[in-house]
DNA sequence: TCACTTCATCGAACCGGTTCGGCGAAGCTA
DNA sequence: TAGCTTCGCCGAACCGGTTCGATGAAGTGA
């Protein structure tokens, strides 16, 4: 079941049913068919060890994913399943790195012993040692997210500035004057999330552009914190009519606080942020929310990453998406008039 | 920065160098060291591509996934980053394999390819041809969930029938007489999905013993479909007080679909399941369930694969979990009257 | 001092592919 | 028919490890 084993049935040598599979030679008409019925009758395949050690390419790329211990979000599995389907359609196969506790032996079993082609990174921080690690070596990798130098890197990345800014306009086009923002925990905060700091950043600022009175809040991945955060809202500020936020797994303990509050979503309150489009969904009513575009992001960063394999010392490229807000049912104006929603807004947001 | 590098600055052999890493056969303290000294120096890790070749042990699990046109359940990413995780722990990596539309493919690229030890199966079938061929080819692999014929093989599995069983006696204990089944998509249960069909009948079952009125409804896995589904059930029976459900993503539509209609949960409707905790936790209010332990699952997965790894020929072993129903804020007695939640139950369901 | 064991190390073969240089036969030109 | 090119294939080396058998030096006992 070896090349050399088709070599013989074939009366041919090793090398010649090397260059008919690959075709890296011309091989007679007759001998190629010769040679790919005895391979089709014993079903060979080369072996994928050999074939990498031979050639100096896996084939594989390392997909750099955060522990367990963080709770997952539904973006993050979008990610890795895309990133999967794309990198099949590129004839890469995945293979999973824990970036957990013990990171750099994961690193090492990656890159030092030479597993992989190639890696995407999720969860970027703004500085991230990680990131700086790959770019000193020149290792092919294409990051989900951007750090705070971003222009010397190879990345694909939410415009999460210009997400939550969105998400303030939409909110000050409503009518909302006071605006609360939950965001990630604070420990994710603290270590510098991209998503975390930028989003924040841009909620700030167009805040301030819009002359609001807001509240930040880091939020617990779960729905309890959220729900113990919206009752600090409510408790802060009695007189917040919206939040935004960037925190999926709070969605529903925000949705869970408002209505023990009493407080009815769009009427009395409205709920947007940025959220993967399948949780925006789920809740009800439905979330008005800037859609992160999880599977475009990871098919996106294979297919940059294979740009980089297959030219090596390309210069660095990146996309940066922005989707537009989807509007649902989550956001109403201001004062709990009912009106539609589908107004039209005094400020581009889309 | 291959082995003849270190062999060389060392100013050992090849074979000398090989053995003082690994242990294999004993080499003096003092040219061990002398060996060490160089590898740390040179931050030198033999290539796994060679060691691959060599040994004819990869150190890589597949792990075969549903493809993501499937809607992915939070339990679903559970069950990856479990398995990474604990084949971590044991030293191996994990090669993620779509097991999509062209399924044939990347079962060639993990098995003819010889790119993988082993594997682990997700979203099994009670008639799987996956588990069949690999089972034909005694090729080490452990399937999550259980066939139709469960005795030959290595599996970790959910009791479904016993957890859906648990679910009608618990709201048969509360008083319930009209009470609806939930399932995963109706292509799913054609398709022959274990859970699916293993659920369908623990609940068909128990529900006669109890004498229940039920109805059976599959269900797309996203929010509208539960939704609409829910409406359906009103629509068909609009004396019923409670649903059973296994499908975590239209979950939020069942409760949408509620709110809509008017019936509060748990006063005038009860909901109950078989649902992720995380999950079960996000709904206002948090669901009554019976708690999927998918870490658990994925971490025994890969224990016996390992198991098998390193024995072959064992014969075959499985755990089946069922795990208790976890009680929370989604049911209560039939009829409206509103006591508290946390009653003796008439029948152990736990 | 010689025969025998033990210990540390070496050289060579092997795993299963890829790739380079070369060689003989056939085809073409003169 | 000699000389040259082209075509198709072969043999050998190589990728970077592991492993087996052998070898020489040191240690042991008679």
């Amino acid at each position: 079941m070896n090349i050399g084993e088709i070599a013989r049935r074939a009366g041919v040598s090793r090398s010649t049913v090397s260059y008919a599979l690959s075709g890296k030679r011309p091989v007679s008409e007759d001998t190629r068919r010769r040679i790919q019925q005895v391979v089709d009758e014993l079903g060979y395949r080369p072996s994928a060890s050999a074939r990498a050690l031979a050639n100096g390419r896996t084939s594989t790329i390392g997909l750099v994913f955060p522990p367990a211990g963080n709770h997952y979000t539904g973006m993050q599995l979008d990610f890795i399943g895309s990133v999967v389907e794309a990198a099949a359609a590129h004839d890469y196969d995945v293979l999973l790195s824990p970036s957990g506790v013990d990171s750099d032996r994961s690193f090492q079993r990656l890159l030092g012993e030479r597993r992989v082609d190639g890696a995407i990174l999720m969860e970027i921080r703004l500085e991230d040692d990680r990131v700086d690690h790959l770019a000193a070596l020149d290792f092919p990798a294409v990051a989900i997210g951007r750090t705070a130098h971003p222009e010397r890197g190879w990345w694909v990345g939410l415009d999460h500035t210009a997400l939550a800014a969105a998400c303030v306009h939409h909110l000050a086009d409503l009518g909302h004057r006071r605006v609360a923002f939950v965001n990630r925990p604070e420990q994710l905060l603290r270590a510098g999330y991209e998503s975390a700091h930028r989003g924040l950043d841009g909620f700030t600022k167009a805040a301030a552009e819009r002359g609001l009175t807001v509240r930040t809040y880091c939020c617990g991945d779960d729905a309890a914190s959220g729900q113990a955060c919206l009752e600090q809202i409510l408790h802060d500020d009695p007189a917040t009519t919206a939040v935004v936020t960037l925190n999926e797994a709070a969605l529903g303990g925000l949705y869970g606080g408002l209505a023990k509050a009493g407080r009815h979503v769009p009427r009395d309150f409205s709920v947007t942020g940025v959220v993967a489009s399948r949780w925006a969904e789920t809740v009800t009513p439905q979330l008005t929310a800037a859609d992160v575009p999880a599977a475009e992001l990871g098919r996106r960063a294979v297919d940059l990453l294979v740009e980089r394999l297959d030219h090596p010392g390309a210069s660095p490229r990146h996309h940066l998406l922005a989707p537009p807000i989807s509007l649902r049912a989550s956001t109403g104006p201001a004062g709990g008039t009912s009106f539609a929603q589908a107004q039209t807004p005094t400020h581009p947001y889309s």
